[in-house]
DNA sequence: CCGGGCGCTGAACAGACGTTTAGGATATTG
DNA sequence: CAATATCCTAAACGTCTGTTCAGCGCCCGG
């Protein structure tokens, strides 16, 4: 279980202290919503060292973009890994069952900012959020090929459309955790939370929620 | 199947107008990055004509939240009374168990910016998003205790947890359906597209996705 | 000792934004 | 017909935005 920044050295170099106080701003209000003058003073420098470092605000909302992309790539490296390594053993069939959204869960220490800025980059159409999107529906769709060649997954007829649904599902906890939290009542980021979640998701993806009224399928388009 | 807009006159006034094309923008980019002038642009008129209906663009996005926000009551009801009359029938049955992402789906017109705009209102935290989300778990739950006392469902040890996680999975292919579209080829807008995806939910939901390798519960907090 | 990068700042600039104000056009009312 | 109310607009205002520019202090190679 590595954490997810594996090879960065602890810089506190201003250029980086702009950085993640940029984040913090960003997955919290949305860039837009965030003026360059605030990220400065609570970075504690001056307006003008941020355009200095970063070009633009612009290229500040990309340089926060691509070391998000990039924790999320460890993220999904280390879960690949692991994922293709564990499908073949038992103790793997059930943390591959609930890997992708307990896994990411746990990849975060809590009050991490960066769930937030992925509910944003996944909300504003940017292409960095789709190319993480991508990157998790490939691995999503591998991982479900190896659970069913290790006769874990239930066989689909339609593979890639399973591993988007269930690519989706887990997202979506993660992307309206704070609904959940506050009109449900379970806060995934406590263990009590995620415990609850992590019961029904296991028992409703092993037997299922509804008791089907009929094998058969009649379903045109009504 | 009624539509969603059951008692609201067409009315082509400049201030509906307004507000419909706002909520269009809105949709699309995000009420903070659509300016009032453009807003008044598209609706063919002056843009202190925006300010003199609403007071603000402020007054304007309430307005329009209140709006989607009573659109959404509209469709909740219908499907509250459809969905606690059906459930006790087989055809209920099946379209209890769709019922909330599918019927959803059903109840706009294509090309509608409500999805759009539900979107951004649970994705950015809006107190309005809330009250919708809290309005549906409520829903979600109440038909939930109706399908498990029909013999539909299959009871759950927690039936509020059981019940958000339905909720929040049908919410996901609204949340993500741009992704899904892109990415994943599966365009929830299309016959074809909602056709897959509903047959993946409906076989999951009544079958399962892993083969439970050990009916025992042994999960800590690991 | 000293000259040139380097990190950094204060002050200013042009543009866009939401908003206000004064008034024109058209219909309704006495 | 005059008076009034309603709907709407053109033009301007003050503010805040991202950005630029000239220059400060400091370390480092000669």
């Amino acid at each position: 279980m590595r954490s997810a920044t594996p090879a960065r050295p602890p810089d506190l170099t201003a250029k980086a202290t702009i950085r993640e106080v940029a984040l913090g701003l960003f997955a919290e209000r949305g860039a837009d919503a965030v003026t360059v003058r605030e990220i400065a003073g609570a970075a504690g420098v001056s307006p003008a060292l941020v355009l200095h470092h970063f070009g633009s605000k612009d290229g500040l909302r990309a340089a926060v973009d691509e070391a998000v992309a990039a924790t999320f790539e460890d993220i999904v490296d280390a879960l690949g890994e692991a994922g293709l390594e564990g499908a073949l053993t038992d103790e793997g069939a059930e943390a591959g069952a609930r890997s992708l959204g307990e896994a990411f869960a746990a990849s975060f220490p809590p009050g991490s900012p960066i769930p937030g800025y992925l509910r944003r980059l996944l909300l504003s159409g940017d292409p960095t959020g789709d190319r993480i999107f991508a990157r998790w529906f490939e691995l999503s769709e591998r991982l479900l090929a190896d659970l069913e060649a290790a006769g874990v997954a239930r066989p689909s007829g339609d593979r890639p459309a399973r591993a988007a649904f269930l690519l989706v599902n887990d997202l979506a906890a993660v992307l309206l955790a704070p609904q959940l939290a506050s009109t449900c009542g379970i806060d995934l980021l406590t263990p009590d939370g995620m415990s609850r979640w992590a019961e029904e998701a296991t028992d409703v993806y092993a037997r299922g929620a509804f008791r089907a009224p009929d094998p058969e399928e009649g379903s045109a388009d009504e």
